[in-house]
DNA sequence: CGAACCTTTGAAGTGACTCAATGCGTGTGG
DNA sequence: CCACACGCATTGAGTCACTTCAAAGGTTCG
């Protein structure tokens, strides 16, 4: 089975490629690629602002930096994710790429997508839809970042990440490593390092969570969701237009 | 010239399309619709969040409300724009769109998308594209509203606004009307109508801007840039992988 | 002319920031 | 095997940006 169809299988939403649209994709994706924690994929040492990546393992994420120094997380990504897609349409870059751990990925370099948008019309398909659930949750970040207060948006990331953990690993976690340093998650949440300390606290005071060691476990989680608004835009997938025409 | 092509000349970027290509989209396009100043095409009374409308003209939102009341505005649509995205891959609507003045759209069903991605690659790579240039510009939104203070958003949606409108009209203009209520402006920069009150007080008062009755008045671009952050994603498009292949 | 909506301003309260120091865990070199 | 450095977490004190609540002034439109 090829990684795409491997990826989309997590999903539970999408039949099988067909035999020539294996072939084809193979022939359009750069071999996979290891990047040692730590590194930057794009506006970094590896710069490569014209390429797709497909995530086969490993955690990245996405930032922007100001003039002052300040930095923006701005997407998570997880096995199975498309990356870069913000970057396609333009010459340079819009965000950086950072392995947060060591990565496995496939690269798929942008001159080969107008042939793959010709040639494999479900491949589009899937760029097309994968593009469309970054947005819906680019929209849900900025709702949660404009809208609520610290707590809920700190809430609302840990229900994320554990939502997308969970999904890879077939079986939901209530106790998993975060991933993020404090700094980093107040880049993603649009916080201070501090705050986001001062919030663990809050939230490990009100017995929600427990940490240890950058260690969290869930031991309430309607009380979590009630405090963050999070919904999982990728367990509601709905790709039935996707499959209607297709064998 | 149809629509699309209308579209795009705008960006001066794509060539015309094929005859084919043209009857084939016209074809899959339902046709105009009005709709007057204040409705909600989705999530409200025209309910077809299985859609994605093309702006012929008018200008309009998007926006989400929280169980508290609170509502944020995470797009503006302008003449040119391709809505609802985000609400493709859903079962449910990811966010609601508002018509802020009497507006003309094209609407083009959910069902006729695998049609379009199979037969019509350059349509794809169309909506493909703006999918990933709104995912740059919210993206843009996310870091101004989670890394900057509340003048620095409110600059960077003045120049926003004025960017999107001097494209249209296809000559820069210092001078025209904001769009928004100060209120809605809150929601799309997360902020109260209050602040938002007080930070037009103080660009004034600083001298890069003039107000009288919802018009700004640009006086001092350069430096409302240096106070706020903003790239116009729309200009800054590169489509070189789009057309490499296309006549 | 009044109602509805929007803008503007004031005063008080608070969530989050800044600055600064301390603690902790891990790895490294002497 | 200890000393030290480094990155990260934690805590306190003071300040500030923004919110909340409340009221008054403009504008538009029926």
């Amino acid at each position: 089975m090829s990684f795409v169809e491997d990826l989309l299988a997590k999903y539970g939403q999408l039949r099988t490629l067909t035999q020539e649209e294996e072939a084809a994709f193979r022939s359009l994706t750069v071999k996979t690629r290891d990047y040692k924690a730590g590194t930057d994929l794009i506006a970094g040492q590896y710069d490569e602002p014209d390429h797709l990546f497909l995530v086969e393992s490993g955690r990245l994420f996405a930032s922007c930096e100001l003039e002052n120094g300040q930095r923006a997380i701005t997407r998570l990504y997880f096995a199975g994710d498309i990356m870069g897609t913000a970057n396609i349409p333009f010459e340079k870059a819009t965000h950086t790429i950072t392995a947060q751990s060591d990565a496995t990925l496939y690269a798929f370099p942008r001159q080969k997508l107008i042939e793959a948008f010709t040639k494999l019309p479900r491949v589009a398909a899937i760029f097309y839809t994968f593009a469309a659930l970054e947005n819906a949750t680019l929209n849900d970040r900025l709702v949660s970042i404009g809208r609520t207060r610290g707590k809920a948006r700190l809430a609302s990331l840990i229900l994320e990440i554990s939502a997308r953990r969970s999904m890879l690993a077939a079986r939901s976690e209530d106790s998993f490593p975060i991933g993020l340093t404090q700094a980093q998650i107040g880049d993603a949440i649009g916080l201070t390092e501090v705050q986001v300390n001062r919030l663990f606290r809050d939230l490990d005071k009100d017995k929600v969570i427990e940490r240890s060691n950058g260690h969290i476990t869930i031991t309430d989680r309607d009380r979590l969701a009630r405090i963050g608004v999070f919904r999982d835009r990728y367990n509601d997938l709905d790709l039935d237009w996707f499959d209607e025409e297709m064998k």
